[in-house]
DNA sequence: TGCGATACATAGAACCGCGATGTATCATAG
DNA sequence: CTATGATACATCGCGGTTCTATGTATCGCA
């Protein structure tokens, strides 16, 4: 889906990243999804349809995901869950944002350089 | 330089926030905050000076650095320091990417739901 | 019957970071 | 003394991702 570099590409993938976190817990269909970012994140973070979509098509031809239809109160839905590949494609990425996290964190505290204390 | 809609664009901005950062502690040039970044980051981000100068350029334009020439060992750099508008748009960008660490943080070790404790 | 919510989907535009490339000077190694 | 690498600036085009807008269809409720 995108070919990372030194950098995490830099910091893309957010997307991505959020929705395998919410199908690693529990099975959730597109619409679903929306809303519970939405909801969660108090809409600090708010993504339309047209970014969830998309990234979950990717990742089920990327093998991270499977899908199921089911019909349920006469709408249909399209269920998504994480595949043995998508695990470890999460467990990575949280990896990734977890270093950046670090990384920036470090200079937005830190004090004039950042010096190695040991 | 980017028009921010509910999401800060989403992440974007990320080396904007670290240039504006390094330059409120101190006067630095365009070839030492590429390695400044790298070197405090223990390389976990490097930008590189493709990605630096036209953000300083950009940043300067719209009042945010001003800039001196100096020659120093015969060599000349161009030195960027924080405006007062800059420090307001460093505020603004640190507050941006506290909520939005804030939130995806929420996601990432939250339980099941979110749910409010209180 | 019409509107809003639900549910999926795609397309075009905008944007940003990245690598490549170019110029020029200095120090140092060979 | 020459060549290479580090310093220092600058710009351009590619690629990839997110965003907004739009489209279709069904359901429930007013």
């Amino acid at each position: 889906m995108a070919a990372r570099g030194t950098n995490p590409n830099f910091m893309n993938g957010v997307p991505e990243l959020l929705i395998l976190r919410l199908l690693q817990q529990e099975e959730m269909y597109g619409y679903e999804i929306v809303q519970a970012i939405r909801d969660r994140t108090d809409a600090v973070i708010a993504v339309g349809e047209g970014v969830v979509y998309p990234v979950l098509h990717g990742l089920e031809r990327d093998g991270a995901l499977k899908s199921r239809r089911k019909t349920v109160n006469g709408r249909s839905r399209i269920y998504y869950s994480v595949t043995r590949a998508g695990s470890r494609r999460l467990a990575d990425l949280s990896k990734d944002w977890s270093n950046l996290m670090g990384a920036i964190q470090k200079m937005l505290t830190g004090g004039q350089h950042a010096q190695v204390i040991a």
